[in-house]
DNA sequence: GCTCGTTTCAAACGATTGTTTGAATCATAC
DNA sequence: GTATGATTCAAACAATCGTTTGAAACGAGC
């Protein structure tokens, strides 16, 4: 291909791409029609299908440009953690950057339209739509276990459920804190400043960790025994 | 209206109601259709437009039924908390509990349809459609307020900012807790085995307080600089 | 039984949707 | 310039959608 047709196919694309993930994020897959988005990319209805055959084509493909390189970063980071920790045990706080804070990087990206995509990320972890969800499930498939594995390593102490069940309520905190500027109006009732896209990161990490390194209800109930005990 | 009345006129109504709420848990709004509600209540078409009006006022009165509900629960819950406390301020447990406890116990409620409505909520909150935020926000009008000068009370260290932030996450979490099965699949890719509804609670409450009371990004730096300086 | 208001019914409506079609245009190689 | 494949275009298609319509059925009061 010349860098002409380079040039051209990619801009067809990318326009595409562009404007429905924006789209996405505002109205939604199914109340965003295929006439919003070439009206918004300035290209031709018939164009969708001809570069990328369905409207749900085009929804896994919106993911798939910017999901595998982000698991892939998540995994690049672990990566590094590890090989720095030599085969100890990561701390949780390496975890929940690696998974996490790479999340919130890509979040705080504006300009390349990282931060469109995090958000309709974040709404899409729920999304009701089934070939969505199985269109994650193959994404994530690589990911989820190489986090699981360092989560339970490095909280040997934590049942492996707990671990799961806290990894799920942090996925939320994080989805919310990403994408849900909707209820975060409805909880802060004005549009809360954030001119420093690197403040996100700031408030949920303590967040995260403080919920992930909480004494499980259990033991709460039994370090208060043991005291007694000593006393005694 | 007589008893027979007020049962057939219940009965369609309701039965309209539970099918499109179990519909649009499972489907979200704008894919539910209103022949899938017909099917599933086993009413007739034009019945939804008589009793409801538009399937937004029908999305509406989903809501409306249980909400209103709720967030009375919630404010009754506060006011007993506060009327123990006799003017001083709550402790975060109590606010925690008061609003997320009252929720997490409607969603364990699988026979009356909370739990369903509770799913529903969680991704609600995130919800793109313009007319259903707004709703929420006139439903939340008289709620949050109430909440959110307890917890400014209650943690008079942290700035108001950040706590608005921290509920925000919390409301994550929760929601993920209660709607996002989807997405506790795609981290533990298999059902958890949950058989106890009271489990949830004790899961996700001690992660709530663990994450509001975190130390804020900016104080754990400060208390390793006090400590240096009183050995010296 | 009759009247009247309520509720349900089946059919139809107008609008919208994703997809398809065949032609025109564009871009590249020879 | 010609041929060919790629890309875009406008129109059309079939299906679906929420809503409406007028009639039928139902229920309650007299």
């Amino acid at each position: 291909m010349r860098a002409a047709d380079l040039k051209q196919h990619t801009d067809t694309r990318e326009r595409i791409l562009d404007a429905a993930e924006a789209l996405f994020v505002e109205h939604g897959f199914e109340a965003t029609t295929m006439r919003m988005i070439t009206g918004r990319a300035g290209v031709n209805l018939a164009s969708i299908n001809y570069h990328f055959g369905s409207k749900e084509a085009l929804i896994q493909d919106v993911f798939r440009r910017r999901l595998t390189w982000l698991n892939e970063e998540r995994l690049n980071a672990l990566d590094r953690f590890e090989k720095e920790a030599k085969g100890a045990p990561l701390k949780p706080h390496q975890i929940v950057e690696a998974f996490f804070g790479v999340s919130l990087r890509m979040a705080a990206d504006t300009e390349r339209g990282g931060h469109t995509f995090m958000r309709l990320l974040g709404r899409t972890y729920t999304e009701p739509t089934a070939f969505v969800r199985q269109f994650l499930a193959d994404e994530y498939a690589a990911v989820v276990p190489r986090f699981k594995q360092a989560l339970f390593r490095s909280l040997p102490d934590v049942p492996p459920e707990e671990i799961l069940w806290r990894f799920h309520f942090m996925l939320g905190a994080m989805s919310y804190a990403i994408g849900g500027t909707d209820a975060l109006q409805l909880v802060a009732e004005y549009e809360l400043d954030e001119k420093d896209p690197g403040a996100l990161a700031r408030r949920l990490m303590p967040f995260l960790l403080g919920g992930l390194r909480a004494p499980l209800a259990g033991q709460a109930v039994k370090s208060k025994e043991k005291t007694p005990r000593k006393a005694a």
